[in-house]
DNA sequence: AGCACGCCGACT
DNA sequence: GTCGGCGTGCTC
């Protein structure tokens, strides 16, 4: 029996492959290889470097060793094992998803050579009296104490183009510098934080010291607290000058406003981890990260799997938002994986949300989790003041009744500005005839056209179709064929012609597309002029505008009778989220909830406007419930060109879970049916016993895999889903 | 996931 | 008579 060495490949499959060792050098689990696999050659990563080798197999040797070290240290690796048997996906693609793409496509692990650019000792020349900015760079260039990098001229606000104009006369020199420059903290930036209140104070002393090793803190701070003090307070407090940190955020949270204010306190450690970079950034970024530069990275989810190798500290700001939750494919929870990978660190993580998720206070009474509370607002803004306001048989005008109307106008004559939250994008959810009583539907998906009336379009927001908008019934020719209900672009119609002379800023999905980034509307609004702004979802989230002191949601009723569990928290959580943007500033915030259900319980606790005591009541409706975090969830979902195949396919893989420990819901068709042409069912599973479930879950993988499925199936299974429609 | 092999329709 | 459609099977 031959030496053989176990490596996992960018595919598919829930099998590794195994090679003869290289005779020379040993291989250690983590390294980067390069093998033959069928008629290619592709990379691999080792997983066992001592595995034996199975009978009957002639094995290929490994082509090539690409780095001497291991490309994923031994602690991402197990956090990246660990992930792939409990969300059930492929280990191979696992590990790879932690590598940049440049790695995975077997490119060397070079950092690209980073020009740094030095002031030339006879720089006194004159420079033309109107190149200013040149005068500025070469100032500055002159203040730090070596050399700077491209990266962070840039960053500084100077342009390719100064670096060039002072290259050009002479002024300024390119010179190759190592690695780690850029990691030196130029005392210039490093300035000094605000003070914490005495609530912040009292919060911050509550969070555990890394020394004590692995604790978990719930960070529960209302909106405008103050939590992003709170970890700049603690990283300043307590990280090492040489040691790690991760600092997760939602990415519409990854601001130049977020990141700005942490790199004030803690400079040129600030890295930046999130979809827009591109291949070299991710590489240089990552090799930072792995070659143990002290970085405090700030990242979206996928930055849990970088390669520290010296993290001290993690931070999941927002942890109740379901971006961290990746949607498809290796469908891991950023946070969860924060919460595993500091426990295999042994340091702390702090989960900060003014709106926990219920998983998480749950951890926090099971005493998995210690609760801080950080009930007051920093600086002298009050808790907004919530009103409901019943619209049952009220007129309305583009969704809005007279006394929001009246409200918005009330805000606006203080010289205020005005937030209005509708909760869909376009003009209006559906079209429909009022002599036949058609309504247009998407002939792919089991849903309702939006009509978009800026293009005059109307679009499914589940596939890509769309078609020209008419005027009249496409089944009766009547003309009697209207908008119902309400979309962003409607209401800011109605909004602009009220009130003419205030701008009025839609803030959603097309309108971000069209207007370049949301970053230029924030400016704007920051600035402060008196407008209205109507969005969606989009503006609900951590943005601080101090001029706003209304917030009007114009119908809250969506979550409150929805089929899918989560629904209540989730409306519970943006209701408080985007309340939280009225009244940052002096003036406190009003908001107002227009609702046809104000006896509602759940709406009622709102307008109390504190979140624990909902949560509470929503957590013992899940506990009644039976329902997550009381039970441990998973799907399996299929999708084929019939639901008959669907079903089928569903309807053989049931046997393989049946187990008196797990419930089992299904096969069921899921709730929109039909998308995109694919009918899609699904099996809900439930368990006690996150092991059993986990268990069964792998057994069944294992048997589907080596199925031969019908043509065009395709399946999944998502642990802790959370979209159960 | 790739990539090849394999068996049926419209082209020079 | 070939080019090529994508069904299915395999990769240490």
């Amino acid at each position: 029996m031959s030496r053989s060495v176990r490596i996992a490949l960018a595919r598919p499959i829930r099998r590794l492959f195994d090679y003869l060792a290289p005779e020379q050098t040993e291989v250690q689990a983590g390294q980067r290889v390069q093998v033959p696999f069928g008629r290619q050659t592709c990379v691999g990563l080792v997983v066992d470097p001592r595995a034996t080798a199975p009978a009957g197999i002639s094995l290929k040797p490994i082509r090539s060793v690409l780095e001497d070290w291991p490309a994923l240290p031994a602690e991402t690796l197990a956090l990246l094992t660990w992930a792939a048997s409990y969300y059930q996906h492929p280990l191979g693609e696992c590990l790879f998803h932690a590598l940049p793409p440049a790695l995975r496509r077997g490119r060397p692990a070079q950092r690209r050579q980073q020009a740094h650019w030095q002031v030339c000792a006879d720089s006194d020349g004159g420079l033309p009296g109107n190149a200013r900015r040149q005068q500025a760079l070469l100032h500055w260039l002159r203040a730090q104490t070596g050399p700077r990098s491209t990266a962070d001229i840039l960053h500084k606000g100077f342009s390719r183009a100064q670096l060039k104009g002072l290259e050009d006369k002479g002024l300024i020199r390119q010179v190759q510098a190592g690695a780690g420059l850029d990691a030196a903290v130029s005392e210039s930036e490093q300035g000094t934080l605000p003070a914490l209140s005495a609530a912040q104070q009292a919060a911050f002393e509550q969070l555990p010291a890394p020394a004590e090793g692995f604790r978990a803190s719930l960070l529960y701070g209302i909106t405008g607290s103050g939590k992003t003090e709170i970890y700049l307070h603690y990283l300043q407090h307590y990280l090492p000058e040489n040691g790690q940190a991760l600092i997760l955020v939602p990415e519409i949270n990854l601001t130049p406003q977020t990141v700005a204010r942490f790199r004030a306190c803690q400079g040129d450690r600030i890295a930046v981890w999130h979809s827009a970079l591109n291949d070299s950034e991710r590489l240089d970024t990552w090799l930072r990260v792995r070659e143990g530069e002290p970085v405090v990275v700030i990242g979206t989810r996928s930055a849990v799997m970088l390669p520290f190798t010296d993290l001290k500290t993690i931070v999941v700001d927002e942890e109740h938002d379901s971006s961290y939750k990746q949607g498809e494919g290796f469908r891991y929870s950023g946070r969860d994986l924060a919460v595993y990978r500091a426990s295999l660190n042994r340091c702390p993580v702090i989960l900060g949300s003014a709106t926990p998720s219920l998983e998480s206070l749950h951890n926090a009474h099971c005493g998995k989790y210690r609760l801080v509370r950080l009930e007051e607002r920093a600086g002298p803004a009050l808790p907004p003041d919530i009103r409901l306001l019943d619209i049952r048989s009220r007129p309305l005008e583009g969704g809005l009744s007279a006394p929001a109307l009246q409200a918005i106008d009330d805000c606006l004559k203080a010289g205020n500005q005005a937030l209005v939250f509708v909760n869909r994008r376009g003009y209006a959810p559906v079209m429909m005839c009022f002599d036949c009583g058609h309504m247009l539907e998407c002939p792919r998906c089991d849903t309702r056209l939006t009509y978009h009336r800026r293009d005059r379009a109307m679009r499914c927001h589940h596939c890509d179709f769309q078609m020209a908008a008419s005027d009249h019934c496409p089944s009766c020719s009547s003309e009697a064929f209207k908008p119902i209900g309400q979309g962003t672009e409607r209401t800011e119609d109605v909004l602009a012609e009220r009130f003419a002379d205030t701008p009025v800023i839609r803030v959603d999905r097309d309108s971000t597309q069209r207007r370049g980034s949301i970053q230029a509307i924030i400016e704007e609004v920051r600035s402060g002029e008196p407008c209205i702004l109507v969005g969606t979802q989009m503006l609900a989230k951590g943005h601080d505008f101090p001029k706003v002191t209304l917030v009007v949601v114009v119908n809250a009723d969506g979550g409150l009778f929805s089929v899918d569990f989560r629904a209540p928290e989730q409306m519970t959580q943006t209701l408080l989220q985007v309340s939280g943007r009225a009244g940052r500033g002096q003036v406190p915030g009003r908001v107002l909830i227009q609702t046809c259900h104000s006896d509602h319980p759940l709406l009622r606790g709102l307008s109390v406007g504190h979140y624990l005591p909902l949560a509470e009541q929503l957590l013992a409706e899940r506990e009644s419930g039976r329902f997550p975090p009381f039970r441990a969830m998973a799907m399996v979902r299929a999708e084929a060109a019939t639901m008959a195949d669907s079903l089928a396919f569903l309807d053989q893989a049931r046997p393989h879970l049946e187990d008196p420990g797990i419930e089992l819901w299904g096969p069921l068709p899921a709730v929109m049916a039909r998308r995109a042409d694919r009918h899609r069912a699904q099996l809900v599973l439930q368990s006690t016993s996150r092991g059993r479930l986990n268990q069964r879950l792998a057994q069944l993988c294992q048997v589907l895999e080596d199925k031969r499925l019908p043509g065009g199936l395709r399946w999944q299974v998502d642990v802790d889903p959370l979209e159960t429609g």
